[in-house]
DNA sequence: CTGCACCTTCCCATCATGGTAAGGTCAAGT
DNA sequence: ACTTGACCTTACCATGATGGGAAGGTGCAG
């Protein structure tokens, strides 16, 4: 099938599909006569995991290490939990800091009436908040 | 004060600061006779707002639009306020779908044994999950 | 006068993705 | 046979916020 039609099936656009070709995250595509990539179901399969992945978050650079580990029939379990865990603790910590901005703004955000007046203890607060390194 | 001062002070590289000049963030610093910026504690105030506001996860755009507010002294605070409000719902947005991700994997990642074996849910997971949407 | 810290501009890289331009391929309709 | 339109190809540029590095100028202290 074309690119179009694999793009369809797996959600992955034909411009990330090329370009996860380029950096080789899936091997090079067929070329029909017309110089067309031609793609079967293990490519589509492939680029499904890929997909997933990607949906759940995990940089090019774990999927890479996931595909590699979902084509190792000798690998242990543990490697691929561990790689889990290593992302789930990344999302953590993003959680957890956008999660302190969002209280902070939600005091300011309380503090401030928001009428028609100009005082405002959300540009006071970025106007002079002591730092915190 | 030249930018390698302006940056201790502020907590903005002078890479950034540069960068801020160029896109117009702030206005175009002084030249001493050497060519070097010369900033003043005016400048400083200025870079220091927006290292706050970079902090709390406020855009270059929303930054451009608070300076904005801030130089205004015939703003009404709801205007600022409403502001806050739009990138607070930005943060739980994201927030939400990172919480979902991790959910997620923490229900394979509780699934996966974790041992010497090859089967791994995990993997499973990602490589037949339906998709939802 | 030399060394060193600092500054300048310019270009390139990241990460994942999209846009656009200029052109080739193919099947269906006239 | 010819046109139309959908599809494909490569190539380049853009995003947002930041860093890296090269090549060269400035200024001060030893």
């Amino acid at each position: 099938m074309q690119i179009g039609e694999a793009s369809r099936l797996t959600g992955v656009s034909a411009k990330m599909i090329r370009h996860y070709e380029a950096i080789g995250l899936i091997p090079s595509a067929d070329r029909r006569d017309s110089n067309y990539r031609d793609y079967g179901h293990h490519d589509i399969h492939r680029l499904g995991f890929i997909r997933r992945a990607r949906d759940l978050g995990f940089s090019i650079d774990q999927i890479r290490d996931l595909l590699r580990l979902w084509g190792d029939t000798h690998r242990s379990s543990a490697d691929v939990k561990a790689l889990t865990q290593t992302h789930i603790a990344e999302l953590d910590a993003k959680i957890r800091l956008m999660g302190e901005m969002r209280a902070t703004l939600a005091n300011l955000s309380a503090a401030c009436d928001g009428d028609h007046r100009p005082d405002c203890p959300i540009i006071e607060g970025l106007a002079g908040m002591p730092h915190r390194h």
